[in-house]
DNA sequence: CGCATAGTTGAACTCTCTCAACAGCCGTGG
DNA sequence: CCACGGCTGTTGAGAGAGTTCAACTATGCG
């Protein structure tokens, strides 16, 4: 596969993960500041625009009437959002942290994909990627234990930031409403892995993992706590 | 949007739900039947060929080591699998039932990708609406109840059949599989909205929908068991 | 320093699971 | 045509993982 015109792929192939050849490309991209806890979009609403983050940390997430909410997923630097080929927004987005964006009109970013056909097939592969992940996702909130989900999300924070040493961004109740899971149990389960020598605590927004292995058995199901 | 060259859509709009042009352009489906209970394609391996559904219906799924099973979605005529920007199956493939399929060589269905550069574009908005169905999904696993669970599900295959009287092509412990449920827990719904009048059972693989305001209702968490 | 917010811990509860027995259906063969 | 066996689904009782409700503690910001 060619080297995509429209993102270049940084080791996280994703939908959300695209980087700034776009800028490049659609060259009109304004620059936006918002404040923690800023909602950026509404699920349902029309797509008019598309994000990439520069700076900063959101949650997209769905919820039910009665206010239950299910995190899809976390978005930092150089994630995108509102690229998709729907008319509207799966979900809501929210920032977290005080967060700094890019944003692109609409029609000028599907003008850039219409001159480029190539860009389709990208854009494919991007959508493919996030649908598996999503998938693994599936399996985590449908099968796993307690246990096995906060490993499993652990872990893959550590992976995507490349470093044992994980910053959380998000509070315990993001963590809890993307894992299916309540607070309380999330904080309990925080201070058991701390217990059981399998992470360290420094600070609410800080985890160590201390033993990747046993957290990886964990993670497969192979490990009973 | 102009028509795609791949896909006529028929309705439901998806990666798996694609139409028989495919055939036309590739020109080279071989036709396949496989019997109830047969693996396809397993979890992991490389995709070398994709494949559609022309009868019969089959159960896309993950497992964990121990083998809990999470069902991501059940597939039926039109339907296809290993259309995919990744190298490798995210989910194994099973016969739900006696199958007949066509299959397509991969390196083939690529080359006809990567002749008509629109394609990837058409692809793209299937796997976002894939996409979109697997986060609505996630919301049913990580926050709904057993009732809201089935509702959803319910509701979801008689848009699809575009019937109230809904076949189910897959046993109970698929529906478990596909709601993160057990066995045990489907039957005792089943029994108990059959006795809420919310449905009526002819036989195993039969309902009928009897009260669809009330099932909605009750798949959006309005509506107290 | 003090208040507001976020996180932790405890105890009781509940929804769903687990284990076990039973019932219904269907194909096979007498 | 019925008897049989196997499989799928149903029902019951008890157990348990995770939730709920509530109190308490830590953290960060004015």
């Amino acid at each position: 596969m060619a080297t995509s015109l429209l993102f270049r792929d940084e080791g996280r192939v994703s939908l959300t993960r695209p980087c700034d050849r776009f800028a490049e490309r659609t060259g009109l991209g304004v620059t936006v500041s918002m404040p923690m806890g800023r909602m950026v979009v509404i699920e349902g609403e029309p797509i008019n625009e598309c994000f990439r983050v520069v700076s900063g940390s959101l949650r997209c997430y769905k919820t039910v009437i009665d206010g239950r909410r299910q995190i899809i997923n976390f978005l930092g630097p150089n994630d995108c959002f509102g690229l998709t080929g729907l008319a509207n927004h799966a979900f809501s987005v929210e920032a977290i942290t005080d967060v700094v964006m890019i944003r692109y009109p609409r029609h000028r970013v599907d003008a850039v994909i219409d001159d480029e056909p190539e860009l389709g097939q990208d854009l494919f592969r991007l959508a493919c990627a996030e649908l598996h992940q999503a998938q693994r996702h599936l399996l985590l909130l449908g099968r796993k234990n307690a246990d096995e989900r906060l490993a499993t999300f652990l872990l893959s924070l550590a992976e995507q930031q490349g470093d044992h040493h994980v910053h959380l961004a998000m509070s315990r109740q993001d963590i809890a409403d993307h894992l299916g899971l309540t607070i309380e149990t999330v904080s309990r389960l925080f201070t058991r892995f701390r217990n059981m020598g399998l992470v360290s605590l420094p600070h609410r927004h800080s985890v160590i993992l201390a033993d990747i292995e046993r957290l990886e058995a964990m993670a497969e199901g192979s490990l009973a706590a």
